[in-house]
RNA sequence: UCCAGCGUAGCUCAGUGGUAGAGCAGUUGGCUGUUAACCAAUUGGUCGCAGGUUCGAAUCCUGCCGCUGGAGCCA
């Protein structure tokens, strides 16, 4: 009978057959260990020659790291096993012999595994990774529909930027400029308009040069907007969602999160409320840690924002920032004009800003006000003013950043595993 | 773009002026419970590229290329 190795519990004890591919092996003179995965799982071959005969024995002796074949066995429960089966290997059929697979069961350097990045995705630790940001996606789609939001698909392909402050892939639209998208927000607002609460998800390009462990040159974002909600409204959203993400995680991927070895304790206790500070008391809290490197109007760095949520164990919203620091179309804050209707949400244990959101303008005479400070004019605008035109009304959104989430909840190091096949700097290969 | 570090066997690295090395992978043999198995033998080199110093350069100098980490910008 044919199954997968995530379904050989239902078979104890009884004979299966599995598409798999060798990931290791071990033998000895009359016993070898076959390592098997199969995209479901691993599992443990056990091929003894006294059962199958000196021919297939020595032919699984000289079996090659990542021979793809179909495995025949009984399955058995073993203790020793992390899985707690084991296949008694009865007889195997090569599909195909692989030689020379150049991701061996050794250390290997970042270059080499992205270079092989299409071969390095087998891997058990990849593998972990890719369940866990398939769960938060899962999740994701699944908090959205409960709460009633639509989904709603932004184009890629625009005619101006959303923020016109970083940097846009260009391209030609037959004889018209085109760039790649780097946030549908405008469109989002336009679609709240017409469906109340919306959400996209979907990939998002930034020609920066950015070079750290927490960017990439195209990535995922989901983005919820809002009609009739309000700043706060919109944090308790914000909240929910990411605790559904973190629980999600924790029930559906134990095993992922053990080969990854993330603290599991860490995930389990975050829990809206998250705590809230203003950008003011930040930074008061940065002043009196000590950084010299601030001041009232700056935006925070990295060293900032991991010093403010390793004071935390939660998820830390840091509000209110200065209006000239953020994006044209954030609504200003009633009691101080200063400051705007936003928040960033910090992740803990440093993994960095995974969410910003805002509250947006919706009187037509501010924001065309805006418009004119940022030298935004231009027929592209136009739809996005018609919004503040007829029936404005309040509204909420905010960007979450697949990848940035990813790292933080399977603890992954660096951003550019958390997603199949990252671009980078430098690096559109493969 | 700026700052720092690195580039030697398929991979991970040692070698800092005097014959090019180790572990792993590969190959051959041994081993009935291995978990990155182990033991023995063995194959494998444009020392990133170009120029310079020197009797002699992987090693010192200059330039270039590539990579890694970080900064700025942001999710």
């Amino acid at each position: 009978m044919k199954t997968t190795i995530a379904e050989v519990g239902k078979h104890v004890n009884e004979s299966v057959t599995i598409g798999v591919w060798l990931h290791n092996k071990r033998s000895s003179g009359k016993i070898a260990f076959l390592q098997l995965r199969d995209g479901t799982g691993f599992i443990q071959g056990v091929i003894v020659k006294s059962v199958v005969g000196e021919e297939l024995f020595e032919q699984a002796k000289h079996l090659n790291q990542e021979t793809s074949l179909y495995v025949t066995g009984e399955v058995v429960e073993d203790k020793r096993s992390p899985l707690g089966y084991e296949l008694q290997v009865s007889g195997f059929e090569i599909i195909q012999e692989a030689h020379d697979y150049p991701i061996t069961p050794k250390e290997h350097g970042t270059e080499f595994l992205m270079d092989h990045r299409h071969l390095w995705l087998r891997s058990k630790k990849q593998h972990a990774i890719m369940k866990v940001r398939n769960e938060i996606i899962r999740a994701t789609y699944e908090f959205f529909n409960d709460e009633g939001f639509v989904k709603i698909d932004p184009p890629i392909l625009t005619g101006a930027s959303a923020e016109g402050t970083t940097e846009l892939f260009h391209t030609k639209y037959f004889d018209e400029d085109a760039y790649l998208s780097q946030s549908g927000q405008l469109y989002l607002e336009a679609a709240a308009m017409a469906l109340g609460k919306v959400f996209s998800f979907g990939p998002t390009f930034r020609a920066e040069k950015s070079k750290t462990r927490r960017h990439l040159i195209e990535f995922w974002m989901i983005e919820p907007e809002m009609a009739f909600m309000d700043h706060d409204d919109s944090l308790v959203i914000q909240e929910n969602y990411v605790q559904h993400l973190v629980q999600s995680v924790l029930k559906n991927c134990d095993m992922e999160l053990d080969v990854l070895e993330r603290d599991k304790e860490q995930l389990k206790k975050i829990k809206a409320p998250f705590p809230r500070i203003t950008y003011d008391e930040a930074i008061e809290f940065l002043k009196k840690e000590g950084f010299d490197d601030i001041d009232w109007g700056d935006d925070f760095g990295a060293p900032h924002e991991t010093a403010i949520a390793e004071a935390h164990d939660q998820p830390v919203f840091i509000t209110h920032f200065p209006t000239e620091i953020k994006a044209f179309y954030m609504q200003p804050d009633p009691n101080n004009e200063k400051v705007a209707l936003c928040a960033d949400l910090i992740a803990p244990e440093g993994y960095g800003e995974i969410i910003g959101g805002s509250e947006r303008i919706y009187d037509y005479e501010l924001m065309k006000k805006r418009y004119e400070e940022h030298g935004l004019e231009g027929p592209a605008y136009e739809w996005y003013l018609q919004l503040r035109e007829y029936g404005s009304v309040p509204h909420s959104g905010f960007g979450l950043g697949l990848e940035r989430t990813v790292a933080w909840i399977s603890g992954t190091e660096h951003i550019r595993e958390t997603i199949p096949f990252p671009r980078l700097l430098n690096r559109l290969y493969p």
